[in-house]
DNA sequence: GCCAACGTTGGC
DNA sequence: GCCAACGTTGGC
């Protein structure tokens, strides 16, 4: 069981859109980048993730699980660009934002905090355990 | 809206 | 295989 963190855009794709799919997978597919891509091959389905919004908001907002392991993004026809799916699994009762994460001493590795362009990355299950904490869970 | 960080592309 | 140019991401 490994834990993820994925970053999106809320005025693209955010959290609310991912509920309102009701507990279906979907596709999270626009990755361009061979590490975040990378990452996702190594997702097992039943895996943990974030759902961070970047730009708007600073903050994960919820959680979610690895649905469907990777496949082929269907939203190109270049076969280097794979993804997985994932579903929500529920929101975090308390937001927890960079400013959060970057004040905290315990997450000071968090690729959120230090490699700020990476759109997918793995969360340690220490990491998680703070995020959790602070998340009020 | 700007800019820093970083990744990718393409000429040599 | 190097490196300059360019594009994108994401914090501020």
């Amino acid at each position: 069981m490994q834990y993820w963190l994925f970053k999106s855009e809320p005025d693209v794709f955010g959290w609310d859109d991912l509920v309102a799919k009701g507990g279906n997978a979907e596709e999270w597919n626009g990755v361009r980048n061979y590490q975040a891509r990378n990452f996702m091959r190594a997702m097992k389905k039943g895996d943990l993730g974030l759902f961070y919004h970047s730009n708007i908001g600073k903050e994960a907002v919820g959680i979610v699980e690895v649905a469907n392991e990777i496949h082929p993004d269907s939203t190109t026809e270049d076969a280097r660009w794979e993804c997985v799916d994932v579903k929500a699994v529920k929101p975090l009762p308390k937001p927890v934002t960079l400013d959060q994460a970057k004040a905290e001493p315990r997450l000071k590795n968090m690729a959120l905090v230090n490699n700020t362009r990476l759109s997918v990355q793995p969360v340690t299950a220490e990491e998680w355990a703070v995020v959790m904490e602070l998340a009020g869970l």
